[in-house]
DNA sequence: GTCTATATACAGATAGAC
DNA sequence: GTCTATCTGTATATAGAC
């Protein structure tokens, strides 16, 4: 668990930003290496490929997901409400690494996809005792995808149709009456 | 409305099934000329550029999203309950062109953003007046969302977690129980 | 209307200097 | 550890033959 490197971790982030803001399309090693402040060769180092760099990515999801089930299952409003909630925190350091996740997946790279149902079965797995059933966890876990969904084609940029406070409030309550054990 | 070549409409069916099944990357004008039977030029004659090409896509996406309005207000078993299953028909045409819209929307296409957009609009609009309010609308629309999310996670090829059968039927039962005016 | 050939730009990756 | 220079492949787009 030796502190990764600096630079190391300015090359993720600016992949990640990239990815975000911009799509897969312009998360060229060239362009990511000039983000972050480093050239071609010097990402090269840290990143033998750009395969390399994608597993990189992953595995800092990994460790952000495996603190957000965590705290899902701890949160004081109880996890539904909590789990729907931080699903539309648009610039978290989790929702903007699984958006990331997600523009690699929908460009053809297995091991993000993968990632991504893992997380959805980790977080299903947390929900679960929670719901009063197997339909009721499934409506949990669309709505969550539908506000990742709306999130991730907003882009950061542009405000979604999601709802913010009074509307989330209200939907939550509309959930959990329909859902909550 | 004088019927379209029949060349440009093979051309189209290619982009989309690549855009479908391996992501923006792999859309290539050659890669899609070679997909449809075509040299890259007479793609060129088609459509004059990758824009064009984009474009023709969201227009095609147009002309069925005008349809399944009409369908879904005209719904037998009602407008949610149609609604929520045909979210989930995964070789569908309009939901290929959804699909293959969205991976344009997440590379950085402000014009298949856009779109996307247009047509949750007129989902709501359609849908809306048979939901007990806002929050039941939202409640339907994202789980909509998540349904298309999961589908176009899954590629059209691995088998995501979209309810089928029974659970699709208990879903939906669940849903309405809770927004149905 | 459809083709081949080509111009120009940029991708990922390697070699080797510092 | 980080750089520059370069190899090789492939992208979009144009020109012009058929």
């Amino acid at each position: 668990m030796s502190r990764p490197p600096r630079a190391r971790e300015s090359v993720l982030d600016a992949f990640e930003a990239i990815l975000v803001d911009g799509g897969e399309r312009g998360a060229t090693l060239e362009a990511t290496a000039r983000a972050a402040g480093v050239s071609k060769g010097g990402l090269l180092y840290h990143f033998g490929s750009k395969e390399a760099l994608e597993a990189g990515l992953l595995e800092r999801l990994d460790v952000l997901v495996e603190a957000d089930i965590a705290a899902i299952m701890s949160a004081e409003e109880g996890p539904i409400a909590y789990f729907l909630r931080s699903s539309v925190m648009q610039n978290d350091p989790l929702d903007r690494a699984i958006i990331a996740t997600a523009r690699l997946a929908q460009n053809g790279s297995p091991a993000a996809s993968a990632a991504l149902r893992d997380i959805r079965r980790r977080w299903a797995e947390a929900i679960g005792p929670h719901t009063r059933g197997e339909a009721a966890l499934n409506l949990v876990m669309l709505v969550s995808d539908g506000l990742y969904f709306n999130n991730a084609l907003a882009g950061g940029s542009i405000p979604g149709p999601v709802p913010e406070g009074a509307d989330m409030d209200a939907l939550i309550e509309l959930v959990e009456g329909a859902t909550k054990r």
